[in-house]
DNA sequence: CCTGAAACGCGGAGGGT
DNA sequence: ACCCTCCGCGTTTCAGG
């Protein structure tokens, strides 16, 4: 039986604005579902109702949980395609003048990378007639030497951030 | 004054099993914030909380709503590096193989896509060691011919999928 | 951090337009 | 068919220990 028992997390020492074991669980828990009552995750940590809200408070608070929010389906809501669109720019710095396509509301993603490219966008749309309309606006862009387009055939797996990591990856970064 | 009437709402009709300008809106909010009261998505979308939770449950029901989940800070939770990693695979049907990536708790998303490159992966982990780790995993798998592992320097955007849509960009699937 | 009590919001039944 | 008003019950949330 691979049980946690009370006793062994509360051990676990949780450093200035940090974060133990019981938050992590929580998190987990609240990552994959949080419309389950505080009772419930009360019941899979180990504590209390109230003592679990107290936490989430905190974790709130601190920036741990940044929104509470719901997953559509992009199928159901009439956005089918989904595609991730690299951007090369001429010149440094033409990134600023990208940060509009965050209005439009096909945009999901928008990241600085490094490798042979500069910007990565993660765009769902209706249709390919929207993607193309899409692109078009990301040509008129000032700076915008080129894209290049990966359509997603389907997709396997798609989450959000999980807080349990893995721990033969490599050590963390505080680690050495 | 751009307010939109009661009146207006309702006379758009929802197809079968379609989603009407209310539920649009009531998503709307949902993807953005969960954790608000019935009672305040009626007073925005102009419904009573009993009409929206009715919808609410149609639309989870149906599977619009897919989960409402808690969003966690990479930062805050210790995985402060975000990659995408393009794989290349020999001959077909390899992806199969790749679908035990999904058990590791840093991989978020796991899509088949069309261009220079088979899978693309989102990885959030610990370290620069971490994702190397991974990727010798990637690598360990029957295959595999290559990566390219796009890392993010500064995420500008990142959500889930959005309810609205712009209508300019192109026409959709249905109409011609 | 746990136990008890109050306020709030959810979720259902019934009736109206 | 859809929405609104009313009400019981579970949950959240705050007090005290």
């Amino acid at each position: 039986m691979t049980e946690t028992k009370t006793e062994d997390i509360r051990r676990t020492a949780r450093g200035r604005e940090g974060i133990d074991a019981f938050d992590r669980k929580i998190l987990s828990e609240l990552s994959c579902d949080a419309t389950q009552s505080l009772a419930a995750i009360g019941d899979k940590v180990g504590l209390s109702a109230p003592a679990v809200h107290e936490r989430v408070k905190r974790l709130r608070a601190s920036g741990a949980i940044k929104a509470t929010v719901a997953v559509l389906d992009g199928h159901k809501i009439g956005k089918p395609l989904l595609a991730f669109v690299h951007v090369d720019t001429k010149g440094w710095g033409k990134t600023g003048a990208m940060l509009a396509l965050t209005q439009l509301p096909e945009v999901e993603e928008l990241h600085s990378v490094t490798g042979d490219t500069c910007v990565l966008l993660k765009v769902r749309c209706a249709s390919p007639e929207a993607l193309e309309g899409f692109l078009a606006r990301v040509y008129d862009i000032e700076g915008v030497q080129g894209t290049r387009s990966y359509m997603v055939l389907s997709t396997h797996m798609e989450r959000t951030v999980q807080a349990k990591e893995t721990e033969d990856l490599g050590e963390g970064p505080f680690i050495r």
